[in-house]
DNA sequence: GCTCGAGTTGACAACGATTCTCAGCACCAA
DNA sequence: TTGGTGCTGAGAATCGTTGTCAACTCGAGC
């Protein structure tokens, strides 16, 4: 899995995919998804989505996002839920990392810059703050010339409840 | 992108595609893919493409390296370039790490820990390494309670010619 | 209330990276 | 030569994700 960085300015190199469903339907405004931004609606589906993100902590696929809306009755398409999904994303609101094989999840998170450590066993995630990296890896661009830095950082292992 | 973490002992989770190929017919041998090791042999296409990740420096997918290779006059399938690259990661001989995409990438690294400096324009890599960051993982882990623990880590900036 | 334009949905189709399948090949020891 | 094991690769299959588009929803303006 791969760290969010909330700070980072990156704009998005899949230009490919990024253009996506919605890229013809856009204001081009960024705003939250559920905030009534000028030109986003809070639909049923984007608020079941939001809603259906504070149930849980660990980080969870959008697969099974739309499985657990289904199981609450609260039934959203698989491409809107991804749809969704992808807003709250750009929107900073949940976090989307990769799975070691590739795979995307999710999971709401606070909105400042902040580090997930992992368990690996039962996914239980804790939200991490470090300053001392942030420092490292600016020193360290810094010294090889590079500009307009961002970074990715995850750590994972056996938290107490599984060791 | 993710960074590798050489020294850590993560065992693959997705068993259900890493059984893979090869599964049937490995004798389960860890070894370097090209070193001879018993029950692997240093077949042409194995040699090929270890040859090929030799010539450039920045991360590349399966079928880049696969179009490279057949430029170059070497044949090789597709299938056994991701067969071989993935036995290449395995012995630790690559780096493979995701793109935002979800998309893996290779490239010939050291095989001592090391961690990334990436540029977003042109993909120049740069090889770092991280005493501080190994330190303040361990000591944050240890926090939290969490045992066992690996990270990775990724810089990405713009370098001095992209700059 | 009606019309129109913009936003959005969702089932199904499509895509693309990756892995599986299996007949056939390669190699080596007995 | 035989038998066993390792390996290949083209085409098939897989799977997470995104595209498509008819239909729906909503709100502004008349």
């Amino acid at each position: 899995m791969t760290s969010t960085d909330h700070t980072s300015t990156d704009t998005s190199t899949d230009g490919g995919t990024d253009g996506g469903t919605d890229g013809g339907t856009d204001g081009g405004t960024d705003g939250g998804a559920t905030k009534g931004a000028a030109g986003l609606r809070p639909t049923r589906q984007r608020l079941a989505v939001s809603a259906a993100m504070e149930t849980f902590s660990d980080f969870r696929s959008a697969q099974e996002i739309h499985q657990l809306l289904t199981r609450r009755g609260d039934t959203v398409g698989l491409a809107t839920v991804y749809r969704t999904l992808q807003r709250l994303a750009d929107a900073g609101e949940v976090d989307r990392v990769l799975t070691e094989g590739g795979e995307a999840v999710y999971r709401s998170c606070s909105t400042s810059h902040h580090h997930h450590m992992v368990c690996r066993v039962c996914g239980t995630t804790v939200e991490i703050e470090g300053p001392e990296v942030e420092d490292w890896a600016h020193r360290v661009a810094e010294q090889h010339g590079f500009t307009d830095v961002s970074h990715t950082l995850e750590i994972f292992g056996t938290c107490t409840a599984c060791a």
